[in-house]
RNA sequence: GGGCGAUUAGCUCAGUUGGUUAGAGCGCAGCGUUGACAUCGCUGAGGUCAGAGGUUCAAAUCCUCUAUCGCCCA
């Protein structure tokens, strides 16, 4: 044995322990990264940087497992680009999300018995800002603990001066370009939030409900009852109180009479007109609908067509207000059954009919929305909309996958105006101001202290908030500056990437593109990489009520980090739906502990001599195994590349996966321990090498992992190129190397020989110590050449295949043993393997096992002729399709022969 | 009502320009522990790629329809 091999062969690597323990690593290993500043971001203006603009997770909470999705997917696309030597930007931050957080803080406030009001509005904003100022240092730490490698120099909250700014700035830019304006509008007002929701923020839901059909007496030219009626279906009766109308379709003849005429609302008897309207489906109901202008969208706009009047009966916290008459002071519900009951005493409840239909819900706390007239700060939305959609079908902007594209596309083309004012106390404050003496508004950058209009100081700023997506929505330049302009906002804007879950397309994606468009002129990214949402092992929404919420912190205690987020990153495709479960967290964690362990092997085998990497141009003298890593290696390095740019990021993590499992622990550390073992170091280099490029390609799945390993083989390379693994060159795959012949020689001459000779061994009981004969050869049916090229194949690689199999092996030209029945006999398409069995054979069942086997080959040969007897496929599929299919043929024949050969013998 | 997605091994899922003998992990069965790893190794069983048509030399992959489930929009 020479003193490196031996040296191998004994004392364990002081540094590796005997199984991967996350525990040891990460904390340390996230320092060391950040005392070497690899996170900042640095201006290159010679090089195309690479940004991506972190979607900021709101301060409601800590992270949940979308988020930790987020954060795994983003760093890896991050230290991939970093490695390639990139000038990279991530840039972390949080949102202040006005009504979510307002709401965790008035519960928190409902503990100690207080409500905002209490508090006042500037005590009650002090509790938020305690709030804001915990959670964002929890969500920082535990974007650590997921090792995000943002830039943390460049945090940026929400609410921070220079958001604040960028909101302002646009608000007065949209309002002086007529593009916010405020009116009466029907809006989504949660009764229970008791602040106006834009369309997004409602979520329809199914309801069994019901419609009633409630008799409108008529009155007769003078005035009077006239002992008709006209009968109205509705799913809202209490909102009989603020009708203004009955509306049918103007060519119903049902009614053709009844149009022009006057009703009677019952239990408010007031007079109300019947009037003809296009809106109305004569197939609903009874074809006449009560009109409600104050309380629906459909009603508003007939009232406005007809020029009727407004009235409003649900006061803000969803109780009927003085307009509901007797019923004023009631919750809107317990109205509803009133006045079905009172309905069907005065006998004009004609029937009630079950009926199911969708309701609208608050978003946060799923009160039902009471749609409700009231006036409001709007955004016009088609002017933003025509060059967010240009940008899209140009191609200026790709989304991933593409199917997004079109979704996106139809939400613009009918996009409505965005209700941006909110009844909160936190959130972006309106920059309008009210003036006392002339009514006017003033809209300003800066605090005003008079109306710009008459000069009066008695005036008052709105008391209202934005939505929260309004400063989302400036995200990814309002971080990097503007509206000043910036060194950062010229050099990474636009950015590279949008990753973000595809439920938040319209909230936020969308007017990104379109805000972004509009402050600057140009688009906020790229590329918009929409991943799918996380599920639990059911299939079912994670949910804090479902109790089945996975906290990614206490996943990466319990399994690791790096476990963690290559279960997340590997889980799934693109845009699709995950499942996450114990079973594949385990997975992650056993691939991480096998990485290690290959990596502890290869480390202690190393001499305290540096090694190089092997050199393409000794590769010919280099024995078929090592050339056959290398080749197999440059096809991982280029797949991987070539899917890494294409976001294939799950397909592209198994296939590191497969490669470092399946092949190079599975095969090529078991060929070199062989030549180990016999005191020839020769292989290390290329363990070394091996390993070296895969942790490299590795590093962005698991980052810690592979930079604690690589901290270990660095001192061993005596070319390491970098300090660290996070900015050590990513892999460039070499042609030179690769050799598809020498590829199928290794799969030919030792895999499928291999396997085959370990399946003899079991289906034939040999114990596993036991050293058993073997004979191989080329399959006599082959042409010479081939034969020839197959038969020196096998001699190269004989002592290894031999220890693998723990068998004496003989190489031989022909098959050894035509002449005796002693032999079990192994057929494949290149080789014939052959064991002498002292042990009785029974004939029968080997005769029978060659003859099922010759059966599979006759219908492989039978298959394959006539297809390539076909000149259709000869002349239309790709030459390459054709010659595969031959040697597919050749081999099948040449395997069949040598099965019938063996078959004649045991005849 | 419009749109999108899913339907592949017992389970969870890959399979992107149509060219495989359809893959992986988990689970299952058998064997195995003195030298990287039992968080492991070896061997094996297991699929008419939801169904029906069509296009093509060739379909899990493209088209049409149907069924079931899920989501989005109205």
């Amino acid at each position: 044995m020479t003193s490196q091999a031996k040296k191998g062969g004994h004392s364990p690597h002081p540094e590796m322990a005997k199984a991967y323990d996350p525990s040891q690593v990460e904390e340390s290993h996230y320092r060391l990264w950040l005392d070497g500043g690899y996170f900042a971001a640095r201006i290159d203006p010679a090089k195309q940087p690479f940004t991506i603009i972190m979607p900021p997770p709101n301060v409601t909470g800590e992270l949940h497992l979308g988020h930790a999705l987020t954060a795994t997917l983003e760093d890896l696309l991050i230290r991939w680009h970093r490695m390639k030597g990139e000038p990279t930007l991530w840039l972390p931050g949080v949102d202040h999300a006005g009504i979510a957080t307002q709401n965790v803080v008035e519960k928190e406030l409902l503990k100690e018995g207080l409500s905002r009001h209490d508090l006042g509005r500037d005590g009650f904003l002090e509790r938020v800002w305690e709030w804001v100022g915990k959670y964002r240092h929890i969500i920082s730490q535990q974007h650590q603990r997921l090792g995000a490698s943002c830039d943390w120099a460049r945090e940026c909250f929400t609410m921070d001066e220079g958001p604040q700014k960028a909101v302002r700035t646009t608000f007065v830019n949209l309002y002086r370009d007529g593009l916010i304006y405020r009116g009466e509008r029907i809006i989504n007002w949660c009764p229970r939030c008791q602040t106006a929701l834009s369309d997004l923020e409602v979520e329809h839901k199914e309801h069994a409900d019901h419609l009633w059909y409630v008799r409108y007496p008529l009155l007769d030219e003078g005035g009077e009852p006239s002992g008709e009626h006209i009968t109205i279906a509705t799913t809202r009766p209490e909102t009989i109180v603020a009708d203004v109308a009955v509306a049918v379709n103007p060519d119903d003849p049902r009614y053709k009479e009844t149009v022009g005429r006057t009703a009677l609302l019952p239990i408010m008897d007031r007079r109300i007109p019947v009037v003809g309207d296009a809106a109305v489906d004569p197939a609903f109901g009874t074809g006449a609908l009560k009109i409600t202008p104050g309380h629906d969208q459909v009603d508003f706009e007939v009232g406005e067509r007809h020029g009727l009047s407004t009235i409003v009966s649900v006061a803000p916290d969803g109780m009927m207000n003085e307009e509901a008459g007797p019923y004023a002071g009631q919750d809107r519900f317990v109205c509803r059954e009133a006045i079905v009951d009172d309905l069907e005493v005065m006998g004009l409840m004609e029937k009630i009919e079950p009926y199911g239909h969708s309701i609208g819900h608050c978003q946060r706390c799923d009160t039902i929305i009471e749609p409700i007239v009231s006036q409001q700060w709007f955004v016009s939305m088609k002017p933003l909309a025509e060059p967010a959609m240009a940008a899209v079908k140009d191609g200026r902007i790709k989304i991933v996958p593409r199917r997004f594209t079109r979704v996106y596309l139809h939400w613009m083309e009918n996009i409505r105006d965005w209700c941006i004012s909110r009844q909160l106390w936190w959130g972006h404050r309106i920059p309008v101001w009210y003036c006392d003496d002339c009514d006017q508004i003033t809209v300003a950058l800066e605090d005003p202290s008079q109306c710009e209009h008459c000069g009066s100081s008695s005036i008052r700023q709105d008391p209202d908030v934005l939505d929260t997506w309004f400063s989302s929505a400036l995200w990814p330049h309002s971080t990097l500056g503007w509206p000043d302009d910036t060194e950062d906002l010229r050099y990474f804007y636009p950015t590279s990437v949008m990753e973000t879950g595809y439920d938040i397309l319209f909230f936020w994606v969308a007017r990104m593109i379109m805000t972004g468009l509009y402050n600057t002129g140009d688009i906020p990214f790229r590329t918009v990489y929409l991943h799918g949402l996380l599920r639990d092992r059911y299939g079912r929404k994670m949910t804090k009520s479902l109790g089945n919420v996975v906290d990614p912190v206490e996943a990466a205690t319990k399994y690791g980090t790096d476990a963690l987020r290559f279960a997340l990153a590997t889980g799934g495709a693109p845009g699709n739906d995950m499942r996450i479960s114990d079973e594949r967290l385990e997975g992650g964690r056993n691939f991480a502990n096998k990485v290690w362990n290959a990596a502890r092997f290869v480390i202690t085998s190393l001499a305290d001599e540096p090694v190089e990497p092997p050199k393409p141009g000794q590769r010919d003298d280099m024995p078929l195994e090592d050339r056959w890593i290398m080749s197999r290696l440059q096809r991982v390095i280029g797949d991987v590349e070539k899917l890494l740019c294409a976001f294939q990021v799950g397909e592209a993590g198994r296939q590191i996966h497969d490669f470092f499992w399946g092949e190079f622990c599975d095969w090529f550390i078991e060929m070199a321990k062989v030549r180990l073992k016999a005191g020839d170091p020769s292989p290390l280099p290329l363990l070394a090498h091996v390993l070296d490029v895969s942790l490299r390609l590795l590093h962005p799945f698991m980052p810690f992992l592979t930079e604690a390993i690589w901290q270990n083989l660095r001192p061993h390379l005596r070319q390491p190129e970098a300090e660290a693994l996070i900015v050590a060159p990513w892999p460039k795959a070499s042609k030179r190397w690769r050799n598809t012949e020498v590829e199928r020689g290794v799969q030919v001459a030792s895999v499928d020989l291999v396997r085959r000779v370990r399946n003899m061994r079991t289906r034939h009981e040999v114990r596993p110590g036991t050293r058993i004969s073997v004979s191989a050869a080329p399959n006599p049916a082959l042409p010479d050449e081939q034969r020839e090229w197959v038969y020196r194949s096998l001699q190269r690689t004989a002592a290894v295949n031999a220890s693998l199999m723990v068998a004496h092996l003989t190489v031989d030209q022909t098959p050894a043993g035509a002449a005796g029945m002693d032999w079990v006999t192994e057929v494949t398409d290149w080789v014939c393997i052959q064991v002498p069995s002292t042990a009785l054979i029974d004939v029968e069942a080997e005769r029978a096992r060659l003859r099922r086997q010759a059966e599979e080959a006759e219908a492989d040969v039978r298959r394959l002729e006539p297809k390539l007897a076909n000149e259709q496929f000869r002349t239309r599929a790709p030459a390459v399709v054709v010659g595969r299919e031959e040697e597919k043929l050749a081999a099948a024949r040449a395997r069949l022969e040598g099965l019938r050969a063996r078959l004649e013998e045991l005849a």
